[in-house]
DNA sequence: CCCTGGTCCCAACTT
DNA sequence: GGGACCAGGG
């Protein structure tokens, strides 16, 4: 009961209005978190709620585990037994891994399987996405030229986001283009049945439709869930509104927290309308507004709150703080991007020092509209040498190898996955080039079945050359022995077929032993906790492995392998890291790196008794905001994903006009309206001191001359008796000229005379990045490698070369083409013989000795 | 059949 | 700044 003592009276009010509909209008930094977290703690410590019957469904894993925490720390240890607390998509994952084939129709052949999605189904995730729209558009003839791929994603999502299948969908379009996306839309909508996946919006989708077709689920969670929290109610769509309803039955014990100035996902389908019309839907609703802003001072607040004032879509509130005045928002106008970059690395270098001796907490971020920002400020914080964090932008399950093999496990899990199976047919290459795969997609388009089933007609009905059926032969070998050992029957599979592939065949006692079902306990009663796992944990049961046994692959013969296991059999058989290490490129081997790191996740996933299924959720569900760490002092991100956080300082950079409000928002209102609730966001992460900055010219592309910009509308928004202009005078602005591009040395503040200038004291060193001179190949591989560059090493001669006919290094040769060049390496044998030629006028060049007709020079 | 280099075109936010 | 695509050489 003390807890409730901590709280304001409306907060308290919040907390302790349990029954019935509640709408909790919480501004921002009112402590929304800590009323949601209050509220589940007061309703199983005071009012004897069993904890599992809590349900708190909110955006990002992020908030989530955040929640998780904050939980536990105040009812821990008092139950095993937990609130569930998830993200809206990992919840409808689970429930349709549980039930979706509740959904399914049997097939009008007598015989053949019924029709709709199995458990197995996989999530596709934007790339899949792209790729399927793209086939389906090649087929149907569609140019993608005019309408890209991107586009007719977009329509689609915006019709799932409002719930139109592709019938509706087509009689609401009033021109060919969007008709022309219908049928593109209904095509994507099959293949997806066929591959048995959904994407990130069926997620939502079909866990509603579930829930609404099927009474005896919908009552399963009736029963099971009493009381519903959403949070960040003002982005939830329609699907997402839809499921909460659903949920709430007939109890309506739902409470909802949102703030409609923060509604910034508009374009993902939320709608607004959600929180501003609660009342409406819940007649009976109960209403409490937090307006006490416990994090920013009183000009932060001040500024904000003006800005947002522009609005016409909004309830209107008056937040206050207790925290009179404070620093004035402080704005600087720099000459260009990079000059912006380096003045806050400059401010937050400062800041942060000041801080730690003063004992402050000791945190800044860096806040802007687009991904594509971040470069000039990572680029500006190495140079100052600070350590940052960057969330957002390349995340490690985007990256090209780690897609790999997740596309291996998808197809292992799931071979009728096509768009993964399409990703490692040939990925190491293994000779199955365009013409087979043609041909693979002719039989699969024929005969109506998935490219895996083609692979066996090929091969069953000899549809191909010799060579290709090998290559075909060989990858179904290397997927279906990793079926078997996810089956548990591996060595069953190797006595069969009596051709032991991969390595040792594991010292295994065979056990005939039915691969686990998920879940024996399916219909118990609703609230034994181990029937509905959605705890963090605790899927212990029956099937999972037994103690790490990182090394050996077999420990539990007969037993289904581990995700891990699979994935060291992958690598291994593939010889994907293998080849990776024979490029010997710095690049190469950070993606070896990302790969040990893979197998590492997929061992932690073991060691929670996770299956594959519940790994591969997870690579699709992770998200860049997930990322954050709180304990980073410097952190770069998006407005978007700052959503939710605080800092003593903010930076909030490119307030321009085309940038911030983004010019694609120009055309609507309403889209000015969100742009202006995103501004309001990021002011309102800032604790203490609020950084507002702008570039006069920007440059838009690499390349392109810098373009003059004009001031955000939002810096007219904040009265000026607020704002302090820092730094550099306008006439130092009007004396920079439009700098040449990629000059470094002109933006070095040794060039120009800024000592009064906001530089002050701290100057950047004068080395390159990290304060490391990169004046040796290796090191500058590596700060290539560092930035995500390509740059090949070329491997010192090791090996005495043995050929006799071969060419040595140090011998003249001479070239058709590129004339006379000097041998500088040999590798490899015979046939396979490579070298590497020194030309005077073409430079280093790798030719295959057996094609390239060099003489001796 | 694979690899490289050149060219074209794109570039908002995210579960 | 970079991804996707294509042509040409090995």
């Amino acid at each position: 009961m003390s807890f409730l003592s901590q709280l304001n009276p409306q907060q308290r009010e919040a907390v302790e209005t349990t029954e019935g509909p509640l709408l909790i209008l919480a501004g921002a930094g009112s402590g929304k978190t800590r009323v949601i977290t209050y509220r589940i703690a007061h309703l199983i410590e005071n009012l004897g709620v069993m904890p599992e019957s809590i349900l708190a469904m909110t955006f990002t894993n992020k908030a989530a585990s955040e929640m998780v925490e904050r939980v536990d720390k105040l009812v821990g240890g008092l139950s095993i037994a937990k609130p569930v607390i998830s993200t809206f998509h990992s919840f409808c994952v689970r429930v349709l891994r549980r039930d979706i084939e509740a959904l399914r129709i049997p097939s009008a052949v007598p015989g053949n399987p019924p029709i709709g999605l199995s458990k197995q189904f996989v999530i596709y995730d934007e790339a899949d996405q792209q790729q399927l729209v793209k086939s389906v558009m090649r087929r149907l003839g569609i140019d993608d030229k005019q309408t890209t791929p991107r586009a007719v994603l977009a329509h689609i999502s915006w019709a799932k986001n409002h719930m139109l299948d592709p019938q509706e969908f087509y009689l609401q379009s009033s021109d060919p283009k969007t008709e022309k996306v219908a049928q593109i839309y209904a095509e994507y909508k099959k293949e997806l049945a066929k591959a048995n996946a959904l994407d990130f919006d069926d997620l939502l989708l079909e866990a509603v439709r579930l829930l609404k077709a099927v009474s005896e689920v919908r009552d399963y969670y009736n029963r099971r869930f009493h009381y519903v929290l959403v949070d960040e109610y003002q982005d939830t769509n329609r699907p997402q509104y839809e499921l909460m309803r659903l949920l709430a039955g007939t109890r309506h014990n739902i409470c909802a927290v949102g703030d409609e100035d923060q509604s910034i996902y508009s374009w993902r389908g939320a709608d607004i309308r959600n929180i501003l019309e609660f009342e409406a839907d819940f007649p009976e609703a109960k209403i409490v507004r937090l307006e006490q802003n416990y994090r920013s001072t009183q000009n932060i607040l001040q500024a904000a709150s003006a800005v947002v004032a522009n609005n016409l879509k909004r309830k209107g509130k008056n937040l206050w703080t207790s925290r009179q005045g404070g620093t004035k928002v402080g704005y600087y106008e720099a000459p260009d991007g990079e000059n912006e970059a380096l003045f806050a690395a400059d401010y937050v270098s400062k800041y942060l020092r000041e801080s730690i001796e003063r004992g402050e907490n000791a945190r800044a971020a860096v806040l802007y509209r687009t991904n594509s920002q971040s470069r000039l400020f990572e680029e500006a914080m190495r140079r100052y040498q600070l350590k940052y964090h960057v969330v957002g932008g390349f995340s490690f399950y985007e990256r090209a190898e780690i897609k790999d093999l997740i596309s291996y496990l998808k197809v292992i899990h799931n071979v009728d996955d096509s768009i993964a199976l399409l990703r490692v047919i040939n990925t190491p290459v293994r000779g199955i080039g365009k013409a087979t795969m043609e041909i693979l997609e002719q039989i699969a388009f024929e005969t109506g079945a998935s490219l895996w089933s083609a692979i066996g007609e090929a091969i069953r009905r000899q549809l191909l050359p010799h060579r290709a059926l090998g290559a075909l032969k060989s990858f179904r070998d290397l997927i279906e022995d990793g079926r078997a050992m996810l089956a548990g029957n591996y060595v069953e599979r190797l006595e069969r077929t009596a051709q032991p592939t991969w390595g040792q065949p594991p010292s295994a006692v065979q056990r005939s032993e039915a691969p686990q079902t998920s879940d024996p306990a399916d219909d118990q009663i609703a609230f034994d906790p181990a029937a509905f796992d959605f705890g963090t944990e605790d899927n212990a049961g029956e099937g999972a492995r037994a103690t790490p046994d990182d090394g050996e692959p077999f420990r539990t013969p007969g037993a289904p392998a581990s995700t891990a296991e699979i994935l060291k059999f992958l690598i291994d058989r593939t010889g994907y890291i293998k080849q990776l290490e024979a490029e010997d490129t710095p690049e190469a081997y950070s993606r070896v790196e990302n790969l040990q790191e893979l197998v590492n996740a997929a061992m932690d996933s073991r060691d929670r008794g996770e299956t594959l299924d519940q790994f591969l959720d997870h690579a699709a569900l992770v998200s860049d905001a997930d990322a954050y760490d709180e304990h980073a002092q410097i952190t770069l991100m998006t407005l978007h994903a700052a959503k939710g956080l605080e800092f003593p300082l903010v930076i909030l950079a490119g307030l321009e006009e085309g940038l911030f409000p983004h010019s694609r928002t120009f055309l609507q209102p309403d889209d000015i309206e969100e742009e202006r609730r995103l501004c309001y966001v990021g002011m309102t992460r800032a604790m203490d001191t609020l950084i507002l900055s702008r570039a006069i010219y920007r440059r838009r592309y690499g390349t392109d001359l810098p373009e003059a910009s004009v001031p955000s509308r939002f810096l007219e928004e904040i009265p000026p008796q607020l704002v302090e202009e820092l730094g550099v005078p306008r006439r130092q602005a009007a004396r920079t000229r439009v700098p040449a591009p990629q000059t470094q040395a002109h933006y070095s503040y040794e060039d120009e005379d800024q000592s009064a200038s906001w530089t002050g004291q701290n100057r950047p060193p004068a080395k390159a990045y990290s304060g490391r001179t990169y004046n040796s190949i290796e090191n500058i591989a590596e700060f290539f490698a560092s930035r995500g560059k390509k740059f090949n090493v070329a491997k010192l001669p090791v090996e005495e070369p043995k050929g006799k006919r071969g060419f040595r290094p140090g011998q003249k040769v001479r070239h058709p083409k590129y004339g006379e060049g000097t041998v500088y390496q040999r590798e490899g044998e015979g046939d396979e013989a490579k070298i590497t030629v020194q030309f005077p006028r073409f430079g280093l060049k790798k030719l295959m000795e057996k094609y390239a007709q060099l003489e001796r020079a």
